[in-house]
DNA sequence: GCACGTTGTATTACCGCTAATATACTACTT
DNA sequence: AAGTAGTATATTAGCGGTAATACAACGTGC
């Protein structure tokens, strides 16, 4: 079945035309002049055509279907091998109502957490037999929605999106509402559109909690989450300070560009005036925080002793950086098997689709090196 | 036309409604009780009826055949896009004979220079008009196998690859052989498969040339290629030390499991017993080169006054690593572009393909703060 | 004023598959 | 022996498009 195509390469077209039942010799390979792909155009109907059977039987053949005895089935089926018969899965689909495949919708993948995320969607999708058609929107809206629409034109079963805004998702809320599936993989509002994600708010709290603990009271945020809409982690970060009993100041709140090292490392360089009244920075993803150790080192900051960084996501640069970095990780086996199990089960439903659902894992703190009682 | 749905929610489909030429009511919308996608499931036949056209008019209309009178296509258009038809592609693949989808596999994302590669390949191939379909063969080329062919069973127009091993591709070469467009992202051997792709072995060489020339004649591999069938760097390795009249040694050359962070550091704690026979370690990858990095600093080994590090990529962690990387810059952008483009050509070209072709990029050297005379 | 190309549109076939229905033929009933 | 149920297969009609061809209405030339 899904073995490669190695030991029959001519040979087995030879042997299935002298199985031909006698018809017209091989006049079905002349008039199809505009085929795409040369090789693996077998169809149903030359293998009706090497059997003798009509399409319709071959096709009930290969479907396994108990209509058939036995013996014509397992006929058909050496001969359909033998072709190297590989079904044409777009008239699968025009002619079924699925088309077993899934749009996966990532904003951008500087961060290596993404990355991951990216691999493991589509090494499960593969094994639960569904292929990944893939895209990102560079953290643009309306490519996003462009995206989408370019999914949806290829009739994508269902979308999984990491969506640019958290808050900005009515082009997702509407599709959703007309019975189209997706799931988010990051929090959006309850209960717009079905999401499986980290529980971020919670993971900052965690995070900077983690920092109150030690002592700091001087707490920076790099926020690269707020500027794309995403106001989780700066809430838990205020929360966390609350519940240390922490005066917020606005001034400690610094916008991050982008999620990559040079954007922690250049939101540094803006900042380093104010250094010194910081005992601790909470970066919201882990690239920024390297940014920030890389930051430090250039300009003698020790760390932790003298500030103490935060990041977010576990990715493995972090565990292995210099010093390694205290962070809260990013469950992405967890939550790409949840969010494919749960779409999947959305795509597979018969009749409408339940009300959305908010599926939150649990955030885990990882205290490494990089983090300790302020000097 | 490639804007969102937002304005036209169900207001359009009343004022369709009451642009239908008088005939049955709303008898098209009962009878299809499998659509899969309940919204955006518009079809020609919807236009037609709207319009009073028949649906190969529309067809055309849409197409903007000239075979119209400007008014007829306009008319169409704008009721098209009222109804916010979204044409299916599978279908138009079905009857035409491209399906405007390219397929590709990549080997794993631990490296991120790969996930650069993806994001920059679906971000080309969507500005040309194609969708991306995307696997990963996990270094395993029976998944390489599989996944090819079920992106040849989704009829995808071509295929751009990062085969598993550089040399055993057998697989690939046959499907070019057949007709079907393939392009390889990194060497293979001529002329077997079309191929864009840096100049590796001519990488390495600089890379090692670039220690040999700060005078280093005791100069190791972590070579996480080779053990996956890609003999370029070690090669170039080779040639370098050739070249500067060091007689090579084959304890010099370590074997390396994976392209991550971790294996660079499990690397040297394997060789820890030989470090100080050592003055500069060239890693295959930038990640197994900030392991090697991290093992140091662990070690108090220093970096570059005990050691120097070679990595090879040039992705953004080592450009901020510490001390910053040396490296051979692997141009993505250019790599894809031109990978992309060739393949559109092949997929695009009437008539037989052409013998494969082989582009290779001239690879930089990037010299930062991990090399410099031994002490 | 009638054959004749043009123009605008409809009809039909087809892409490769699935699914509903039809049709032989066989084997039981009663 | 005729009716009936069941088995094995074929035929037909879609899915939503494209493309080739058919046809009807309309000037135009002579």
């Amino acid at each position: 079945m899904d073995r490669g195509f190695g030991q029959l390469q001519g040979s087995s077209r030879i042997a299935a035309a002298s199985m031909t039942t006698g018809s017209s010799p091989n006049a079905s390979s002349i008039n199809r002049p505009r085929a795409a792909v040369s090789i693996g155009n077998v169809r149903l109907k030359d293998i009706a055509k090497a059997t003798g059977y009509s399409t319709n039987t071959v096709s009930l053949a290969l479907r396994g279907s108990l209509r058939l005895p036995h013996a014509t089935r397992e006929r058909i089926r050496r001969v359909a091998s033998e072709l190297d018969y590989l079904p044409n899965k777009l008239a699968q689909a025009l002619a079924g109502s699925k088309c077993y495949a899934i749009g996966l919708v990532l904003t951008d993948i500087q961060n290596p957490i993404l990355t991951e995320v990216a691999q493991e969607v589509s090494s499960v999708l593969h094994n639960s037999g569904y292929s990944t058609l893939f895209a990102t929107s560079n953290n643009r809206i309306d490519l996003e929605i462009e995206v989408i629409r370019e999914f949806r034109a290829r009739q994508a079963d269902g979308i999984l999106v990491f969506p640019v805004h958290h808050r900005e998702v009515d082009h997702l809320v509407r599709l959703r509402e007309h019975g189209y599936p997706i799931v988010s993989l990051a929090e959006v509002p309850e209960p717009t559109v079905d999401c499986v994600c980290l529980r971020e708010r919670k993971g900052a709290f965690l995070a900077v909690e983690h920092l109150t603990g030690l002592g700091h009271r001087n707490i920076a945020i790099l926020d690269a989450a707020s500027p794309l809409g995403n106001f989780e982690k700066r809430d838990g970060y205020r929360d966390a300070l609350r519940s240390a009993g922490i005066e917020f100041r606005p001034e400690m709140e610094f916008f991050v560009e982008g999620h990559g090292v040079l954007d922690g490392y250049q939101a540094m360089n803006r900042l380093r005036g104010r250094v010194s009244a910081l005992t601790a920075v909470f970066a919201t993803s882990d690239p920024v925080a390297l940014g920030v150790q890389r930051w430090c080192q250039e300009n003698s900051v020790g760390i932790p002793t003298q500030l103490s960084v935060m990041g977010f996501d576990d990715t493995e640069f972090s565990r292995l950086a210099d010093p390694s970095l205290s962070t809260v990780r990013f469950p992405v086996r967890e939550i790409v098997e949840a969010a494919v199990g749960h779409l999947c089960e959305l795509v597979e439903r018969e009749g409408d689709l339940p009300v959305p659902t908010r599926r939150q894992l649990e955030p885990e703190l990882v205290a490494r090196a990089s983090t300790a009682a302020p000097g």
